[in-house]
DNA sequence: AACATTTACACAATCGTTTGTTTAAATTCA
DNA sequence: TGAATTTAAACAAACGATTGTGTAAATGTT
């Protein structure tokens, strides 16, 4: 410690944060020493005395995820200028991975969590904890409904209607669904969009239209468009739940010696970057994962700084566009 | 605090950490307490009497950059099998914000660094200052002369060359070079790589057939392109020092009425998923960003570990490999 | 039974800040 | 000039875990 200029601890306490109590000569003097013996603050015992960390922890399943690491980016962005740092946890999708990272996480003392769920999991009670303890919760993306707290989400269903609609409405008669992983609520309610879009406008629905997937790899949307091509589906549209998926459906169909769009048409999820490289470039939703993850940290700091929470949950939906590219650009046939 | 059973604070302490001094009944009631209350250990007072926070620190310039959200996977996963948290900072490719981040880094207390550094930074002190507080301190990728630290890169002059050399091989003779900002020493590398391997096959070399960026954005690809286009530079082979660029090369030449690879073989760098969805398929070096991330982790946790350095410094070079793909899979003419 | 040894725990200092309370010195006011 | 007020800094108690040392009780030894 740098009283080896004869004050006491309290007294460059004071002065390094500029209290009004410690005369302007010797705060200057103070801030000079610390300049000149590159003093840093040892923040964990600063954070240990005050009760706060300004850590954000953030739980997330894979950073090497385009969606992922935009929404950190984001959520980077806000919390460092509102002066909080953001540590990060994968749960590789795997239960067991979250519950521990839960656990480090009540550990470190952060002051606020944000989380997108695992698809594994369907216990929430390591993630309740938080609220026992009156840290923070802010879940995006893949919220449960579980926990009453904070979400930050877009509307699935909404935007799977909009992009189902988008393909009647380029002509499209036998739509097929590429479904993502019914174990996870945004893909349930992609699933019923594209229903609902169906249903409103008369079309025909057939289990024999939707491919229910894993994880929407690459591999399982060449399957997807395999198995739809062996059927008797006859489609043109596919509306896939997400960008990976429709991609590769858009290279596969394209090998099998079929027309995207002319023969079918696809659709995508999430406007990644590669949506502007395949060609026919994709038609997709922009999901806006960046602006997930302000809101999400605004939405947490709001919280950490309020010292009684008013509101008990507040649920913020995102909006979404539909990006109309060439994959859905045919000449209308009517 | 769980003395709520009449046992002193040090018994639970131990109790918690199997402490051989400590009965096995206490040890064993200590710990069914602590399930039953909920008790996490704050970590945060722990730290601070240990003098330990088993954090690592990572600057980097951007999270949602596919190569550095990789390589941070990697870091990930070897760091949390070893018991330490990732934390993670951005620098934006701003040297203000990367002298801030460090800043904060060493006030965290974190008990080592793993660096890459921003596109602008050209003064190392803030870096420097973690050798001088003990802080081990690991760079990767962009790495730094002017400092005597570890480093986990890849031989980019070798990679250049290999991927210079691949399109001469399959009958290339008016190379072009899409370079990337020569502030940085990856990029000069390459560059360097390219001019080797004309030089050794006795190719003709022209700063007409050199492109240099700012920082290989897909419009700079575009505009390099037309630059080459319109000259008279008759070029029949572009390598480009990394994906995002030759990707929007292969895009650009394919609407210009030119064929890839038949009129221009195209090469990339980094391998990252986009260039399996471009068409043709990008041909790219694959820079293991992943396994960068792992090496970097390692080592710095090897320095950690290690009460004292032996080793001053220490570079790693990671493999990388070819990857060919349609971009430059043309028919032989000799 | 008397002593030495081991076992199981309590005591108390410590990590480096922060912060409420005191105290001493400097200033203001009557 | 003496009392009241303001200013500037020191004192000391935290924050919650860790850890070296001390000390009773339990066990073992002859």
């Amino acid at each position: 410690m740098a009283e080896r200029l004869g004050v006491s601890p309290s007294t460059i306490s004071r002065a390094l944060q500029n209290h009004p109590s410690i005369g302007k000569k010797r705060t200057a003097e103070v801030h000079k020493l610390a300049k000149k013996l590159g003093y840093y603050p040892n923040s964990v015992a600063s954070n240990l005395r005050r009760n706060r960390t300004n850590l954000i922890g953030v739980i997330i399943p894979r950073i090497d995820r385009y969606f992922q690491s935009s929404a950190i980016a984001g959520i980077e962005e806000v919390a460092s200028k509102a002066g909080y740092y953001v540590i990060i946890f994968q749960s590789n999708n795997s239960y067991e991975r979250e519950k521990e990272n839960a656990r480090m996480l009540l550990s470190s003392q952060a002051d606020g969590v944000i989380a997108c769920l695992a698809m594994e999991t369907d216990n929430y009670d390591h993630l309740a904890v938080f609220k026992d303890n009156n840290v923070p919760l802010v879940f995006f993306d893949r919220v449960c409904d579980e926990i009453e707290t904070h979400k930050v989400i877009i509307d699935d269903f909404g935007a799977a209607m909009k992009a189902t609609e988008h393909l009647i409405s380029i002509g499209c008669k036998r739509i097929a669904h590429i479904a993502g992983n019914q174990k996870v609520a945004i893909f349930r309610d992609r699933l019923r969009g594209y229903q609902e879009a169906l249903r409103k406008h008369q079309l025909e629905q057939s289990e024999k239209l939707i491919y229910y997937t894993e994880d929407l790899s690459r591999m399982e949307g060449e399957q997807a468009v395999a198995h739809f091509l062996e059927s008797d589906a006859a489609l043109d549209g596919i509306f896939c739940s997400n960008d990976t998926s429709a991609i590769s459906a858009i290279q596969t169909i394209t090998k099998q010696g079929k027309k995207v769009p002319e023969d079918i048409a696809v659709v995508g999820f999430s406007n990644t970057p590669t949506s502007l490289i395949v060609s026919p470039a994709l038609t997709t939703i922009d999901d806006h994962a960046f602006e997930m993850g302000q809101a999400a940290a605004r939405l947490l700091i709001r919280q950490i700084d309020e010292k009684q929470e008013t509101v008990a949950s507040e649920t913020i939906t995102i909006r979404n566009d539909l990006v109309v590219r060439e994959s859905t650009m045919k000449i209308q046939s009517n």
